[in-house]
DNA sequence: ATAACAGGTTTATCTTGATAAACTACCCTC
DNA sequence: GAGGGTAGTTTATCAAGATAAACCTGTTAT
């Protein structure tokens, strides 16, 4: 369950393919190309170290995630949670709502998720 | 205000530095050889990278943190929040809660946090 | 046939983070 | 004056992430 880890260029480019699977190969290595600059060679690299991590899947040239964005999300939240926050959400928010304000309907969305996670 | 990213080896060593100082350095080298397995050039490659990038500062021998544990908390916070969630905490908390209970007093305390934050 | 394109891989370079061996210089003390 | 401790720097090495030039193979259009 470790191996959510990506790095930021891995990242990057899951991000754009969250945004277009299923994808064609070539036409992957174009918008690659041009969002992020990379060269042809670059995105099959990519394409390879994710499928040997089992994150995505390139079967008759077509590239789908087998991770989905929520996924990595949570793992990086849990992550971040673990290492700086002794995994303590109340922690974490009196941190992150430093100087920061919320919308009156931001709050009413957060206390309804936290009163259904409540026990 | 973009530069408080700490790689693994620099957030390991600064989580010593943060729990111990002011510490003197040569305490410092024999502390992170015992507990990160550092040889004593190792600590001190480390102090100079991370007083030039304003860091932490080493006077007189003694080493000493310039940016607190809460700032890094609260920038690697926002990072992933706006990197992951397009900045939405109730987005965050949605994934983060998922399959998660909360206990009845950590309910408590993030509402009367948020209740405190709202405008 | 031949040029052009699709769909890749092999192999290499470049950069940078992580780590440290070897050296310097200044005490102190026995 | 020699050995040991403190307080560092210089200079490398090594690994790995990021990137790509050159090459290959098959298909399709002319």
């Amino acid at each position: 369950m470790e191996e959510f880890k990506l790095f930021d260029a891995e990242f990057k480019f899951l991000d754009i393919i969250w945004e277009l699977e299923p994808i064609n190969s070539t036409e992957l290595t174009k918008v690659c190309r041009k969002k992020l600059g990379w060269k042809k060679p670059t995105t099959y690299t990519m394409i390879r170290k994710l499928s040997g991590r089992g994150i995505l899947k390139n079967e008759n040239a077509t590239v789908t995630a087998l991770v989905k964005r929520e996924q990595v999300q949570k793992y990086e939240s849990e992550v971040l949670l673990e290492k700086s926050f002794d995994n303590s959400l109340p922690a974490f928010l009196a941190t992150f709502l430093q100087d920061k304000k919320l919308s009156k309907q931001e709050a009413e969305e957060i206390k309804k998720m936290i009163e259904e996670a409540t026990r």
